[in-house]
DNA sequence: ACAAAAGTGTTGGAGATACACCCATGA
DNA sequence: TCATGGGTGTATCTCCAACACTTTTGT
């Protein structure tokens, strides 16, 4: 059996939850098969552990360290790959393109400012594509981005992990814009402020927002030092 | 690589809460081996899915069916099995031996009444330990409990799932004691009746406990079925 | 009668919710 | 001066914590 690693990477654009979704590789030589959209995700290298795995991905794809990353699910059925498609695909790209494959489920949050400047080098490869308007993946991703939006809900809550989506410096309505977002229900202003004061995870810059067609607002950045895995 | 599912099995016994342990099989004809006290598992078969390996794993050494059994997290450390009894162990026991292994874990609740009845049969290989007081393990079991014990405290208080840890008729005084032994602290009764009763999950039923010392207690059976993952 | 656990309500404080107006800026 | 989002406080209600005495049974 063949373990991989698949990585729900997510990402917010001030406006939209992103996911990064990658097209399949075309095989070297071959040119009829046809190509799905996928989340990034490999094999597990002989001698690296799941988290290792996970980051190098990440670090393939976007160029960037020190990522948020975590582990949510590892999903095993024995048909998660059963589409004529993705047979195809295994068959003219793996080594050992029957065997069963078991993949652990890790979503990321990248903020997509530190992004942007290297997607020039994979573009062509990646896009980001809006959370709520997934088409149809290869293998079980659907189901495995369906549920690392699950546990972002439940972590964001939890956790306040929320500024891993941002850049350094945010505003506190971009913040609960976010949260807006990824919960999908509207947020009273005033006690939206009043919960995030209270966790005491943020502190005001000397610094407002400018060239802005209204009242500027009071810029933020994350006071503790933010968790990497 | 190989994929294993390791169970760890939560048992309660009015006033301890248990882990069933297994000792490691001895392997045919050798017998030099140092035995250590494990977690449940096994390797994952080629046509099961890993939530049936694991149902699988606890049919075999408990006779029980319909068991509350979930998903926690995958342990894949290059070299999570790297004791020397551990590799003595996997030499002489698997047919690769060397192959590195990566396991699912899980986490299961059984009503030790149920249980019980059976234990003869598997008495010699298996024991129930408090919880609190696990010898060291074999491999990286230690952290796969611990993980374990994280994660039941958590969905304990989320779902209120205590009910799957005692017989079908109970009294709050008994479900309130396996709250204060899972969390390790004392709670309230008042309080805590009121937070039962709110959740709507329990009913009483027209039976009070009897050949008692002291003023009968109320029996209660849960509300709505229980959840078989 | 006594020992042992069962059962039961109230009060005070903290946190959550609902809600509306003035402010600073660029056009 | 106007349009746009920024920023602020209070009243109410619900939820949680703290706390002590009476009841029923077996011995």
């Amino acid at each position: 059996m063949d373990i991989s690693v698949d990585c729900v990477v997510f990402g917010f654009d001030e406006d939209e939850l992103k996911v990064l979704l990658i097209e399949q590789k075309q095989p070297d030589g071959k040119s009829a098969i046809k190509l799905q959209k996928a989340v990034p995700g490999d094999l597990v290298d002989e001698n690296e552990s799941l988290d290792q795995a996970a980051q190098r991905i990440l670090l393939e794809l976007t160029s960037l360290k020190g990522i948020y990353l975590k582990q949510f699910h590892a999903f095993g059925d024995p048909d998660r790959v059963s589409g004529l498609k993705d047979r195809d695909w295994l068959r003219s790209f793996r080594t050992h393109p029957e065997r069963r494959v078991i993949t652990i489920g890790y979503y990321s949050l990248v903020k997509m400012d530190d992004f942007n400047p290297q997607a020039a080098s994979f573009a062509a490869k990646a896009q980001w594509v809006d959370v709520y308007k997934i088409p149809s993946l290869a293998f079980d991703h659907n189901n495995i981005v369906d549920q690392a939006l699950q546990v972002l809900r439940h972590e964001l809550m939890a956790d306040h992990i929320g500024f891993e989506l941002l850049p350094e410096k945010f505003t506190l309505s971009q913040l609960q814009k976010l949260y807006e977002i990824i919960l999908d229900k509207k947020l009273d202003k005033r006690n939206f402020r009043k919960n995030i004061m209270r966790t005491d995870t943020v502190t005001p810059l000397e610094e407002k927002q400018s060239g802005v067609y209204h009242k500027p607002a009071q810029l933020f950045k994350v006071k503790r030092p933010r968790k990497t895995t």
